[in-house]
Order: structure tokens, then C-alpha cells, then sequence
DNA sequence: TTTGTCTGGACAAATAAAGTCCAAATAAAG
DNA sequence: CTTTATTTGGACTTTATTTGTCCAGACAAA
């Protein structure tokens, strides 16, 4: 398999890519546009990237956006759980409501 | 069994208890603390109860407040689900993450 | 009508989050 | 060791998001 560490955290996968591609926090911030120091965090997910954020990773990694995207929505939800101290039931729960609120929606 | 609308949002939820006890939004929201127009809009999910507020509406109406906590956590989730138009299989991604960073933080 | 309840939007106030700057710590190199 | 580059951490500013209020209009019922 291609990815053994597939349920790491976003930040850790983004490090994980700029240290495979060699450079420094400083190179890939300027690069995208931001602060060193804010691409360090977004590493350590002290900050969460904004959507132009990934969009702007993803391409200079040029790896799938949508993959990110959805890696960092997980990473939002696992947090969320963790810090409510709430039970992993609720994403059953979760799970339901979303049918739910989808037929409500449609009619 | 005792409820059968188990998955209902939030809103709803705080709706039919208020009707069931048979009470207007003022008259409820005058008791809790905030504007009966508030109390609308969350009855509507167009606004997220504050954990007080949560707090507020278990004692007044006496439920449970945890359940009432995590009714709203499951609905927070769900949203954010729906309108990030994001698989479903995002939440399985989630649990395990919930357990991988349980792991970081004990050791 | 008249009176009370609910809705909806515009706005203000509060809270939370991103982002920056700079100094201290750590690591790497000479 | 000393120097130089990289990373971390905290304090602070700025921007964005969200709660909450106010008030007018819609709707219902009396």
C-alpha cells in the first residue's frame, strides 16, 4: 500500500509532505503566501487552514484537493468529539440525521 | 417505546417540548433569559444555543441536559456534513481518528 | 377589527479564529 | 564552540463568524 499512516491528523500529513519534498517552513509559506509561523501551526493544528488555505497547498503539493478538504473536515469532527468529551455513538447519530435532513430538504 | 421521533433536530426537538407544555415563546423565553425572537430562531435551527442556553432549556423544561448536549452536538455534525456536501463515510474516517488521537494524548 | 403569537431581516455586540511579529529555543553547519 | 538557519511559542492585531436584540410585517384567533 501506498499510505500506512492514513488516519494521522491533517497538519501531521502536511508536514509529512513538505519534509518529503525537502524544504523549509519559510520556502513553502512564501510560496503560498503566508507566515512561517502560521504554516508551523497549520502543521501542529494549532490553526486550522482556511478552504484558500488548502486549495493553495494542494496544488503546491499537487495532490488532490478534494482529498484534503475532506481530510481536514474529519480532523474538525474527530476534534469536536474529542473536546465535548461527547461518545463515539453520536456519529451514528450524526449519520442518521444527515438521511434525515437530506429527505427534509428534497421533500 | 417512549419517543418515537428519535432523530428530529435540536430545534424541533425544543419546539414540541414547549408545545407539549403548552407555552408561547414569550412566556418561555422571558424564564430563560432571552428574546422570545431567539428562542424562534433556534426552535427554526437558524441559531445554535449557547452551552448556558442549553442548560437554561434542560432545567426549565426538565430533561436531561447531557442528552440535550449531545442531541445538539449530533446536530452540529450533521450540518456540518450537509453543507460541506461531504461523504458519509467522512464520519467513519472521524472515529478512528478519535481513537488515534486519544492514543496521542494518553501515550 | 383587535389582540396576541410567530417570523424575518437588519443591525449591534460579543466571541472566536486567523494571521502577524518577534524573541527564545533547538538543530545543523562551519 | 560559534555561527547561522529553522522551528516553536506567546502576545498581539485583524478579520470573520455568531449570538443576540429590535422592530416591523405576516398570520391566527378571538
Amino acid at each position: 500500500m501506498t499510505n500506512v499512516k492514513k488516519f494521522t491528523t491533517f497538519g501531521e500529513h502536511l508536514r509529512e509532505l513538505r519534509e518529503v519534498a525537502g524544504q523549509t517552513l519559510r520556502e513553502v509559506a512564501t510560496k503560498i503566501g503566508i507566515d512561517p509561523s502560521l504554516l508551523a501551526k497549520i502543521e501542529r493544528n494549532e490553526r486550522q487552514p482556511t478552504k484558500y488555505l488548502i486549495k493553495q497547498i494542494a496544488s503546491f503539493f499537487k495532490v488532490n484537493e478534494k482529498e484534503l478538504q475532506n481530510e481536514f473536515l474529519s480532523d474538525q469532527i474527530a476534534y469536536k468529539i474529542l473536546d465535548e468529551k461527547a461518545d463515539l455513538n453520536i456519529l451514528k447519530v450524526a449519520e442518521k440525521k444527515v438521511s434525515y435532513l437530506k429527505t427534509l430538504r428534497n421533500g
